[in-house]
DNA sequence: AGAGGCATGTAATATGTTACATGATTGT
DNA sequence: ACAATCATGTAACATATTACATGCCTCT
């Protein structure tokens, strides 16, 4: 459902074909809400279906074309009241959290094996997004330069500091991760006897 | 895929019908890994159609029976090789950290809202949690009971360890939401103009 | 002529959500 | 007799994942 959102968002900063869309998608909007392509494209047909937005064919040399939509009307009203649409939050669905809850059934390698993979996953996605946050300081992200040329001046700080706002925030929550399962494994060493297996 | 991990986790402990099953998930695994009935009565058929739990069926009163699901040998492989494996993690797809990114597009007052409602989601989490946690220390809760009885002695502790370091881990990771939805009022308080629009 | 990127998808499968449907049994 | 709760699902739909498929255009 948010799918939808995230690409009107795009899109109202300016048309796009499905292709630029999906490859800036990838280092903006993707980075909160991942998509691959193959949702992409038919989520665009239905959009369209729908009349939130609108292709153009444009010729591309001799016989291919490239469709590039923009928002009508009705998809610029249809995101605005999303936003103001108190957002349902899905039900709580970890993986990680539910393994961690039976760790005492595996051996004390699988479980430090599971947390330092908990580790190294947090810690790359932080280098993700903090590297979005120095682009973002730069204003080298294509995406939001082109938003910023279509703002008003009064509007930029706001614009930039949400970003801002928004991946510091799952910064932290996976710096939290991170500081989680390096607590978990101090607990596994201290549960863990000399021999290398649980305490007894 | 982790469902059915969760269903065997719960039936390691000792043989439940579908129905039991599904009364102990909503108030043990389900906490970490929601599910509702309509997912777990065909769940099960199918985790039985590969045989990884075997079903005995009960008469109840005249004519009524009841399918009460044990582990096997099969079911029990499966799960110990599960906790063994990676975990597959899931791209990012965050509906609130979405929303965040764009809250500029809004009114204060609508970007106000969706920050107090992400402040009370995730203080009802922290309630529920917290309240597992507690029932974990005075082991209230059924199923961790019947874990326990189960268990032998040099287990317990660590049974009872892992559980409260997978709780203290939501609750830090939903303090972390509250937080961080605080800093966007004040951050909106900041952006706003005494009118009540956003500041120029 | 060939590589790399532009451009657009389909198909099959898995997973999850929502709503609906039905009837038996037990305790009051 | 009736309510609560035990007990087990089906159907329809929405969403997401993975793998595969196809062909043009531009630059070297």
């Amino acid at each position: 459902m948010s799918l939808r959102f995230a690409l009107l968002a795009l899109l109202r900063v300016g048309p796009l074909s499905g292709y630029d869309l999906q490859k800036q998608f990838a280092e903006s909007v993707g980075h909160v809400w991942h998509a691959p392509d193959s949702q992409i494209y038919p989520e665009l047909r239905k959009m369209e279906a729908e009349g939130l937005i609108a292709a153009e064919e444009q010729p591309r040399g001799e016989r291919a074309t490239r469709r590039v939509y923009h928002v009508t009307d009705a998809g610029d009203d249809a995101f605005t009241a999303w936003m103001r649409t108190p957002l349902a939050y899905a039900r709580v669905r970890d993986p990680a959290h539910l393994r961690a809850a039976y760790l005492e059934t595996t051996t004390p390698a699988a479980a430090r094996d599971f947390l330092h993979a908990h580790v190294a996953q947090w810690e790359s996605e932080i280098a993700r997004w903090e590297d979005e946050l120095t682009r973002i300081d730069a204003v080298e992200n294509p995406m939001l330069a082109r938003r910023l040329a279509v703002t008003a001046r009064g509007d930029r700080d706001r614009t930039i500091a949400f970003k801002r706002f928004t991946y510091e925030g799952l910064v932290e929550r996976a710096r939290g991760e991170v500081a989680w399962a390096r607590r978990g494994l101090a607990l596994v060493d201290a549960l863990t006897g000399p021999d290398g297996a649980w305490a007894r």
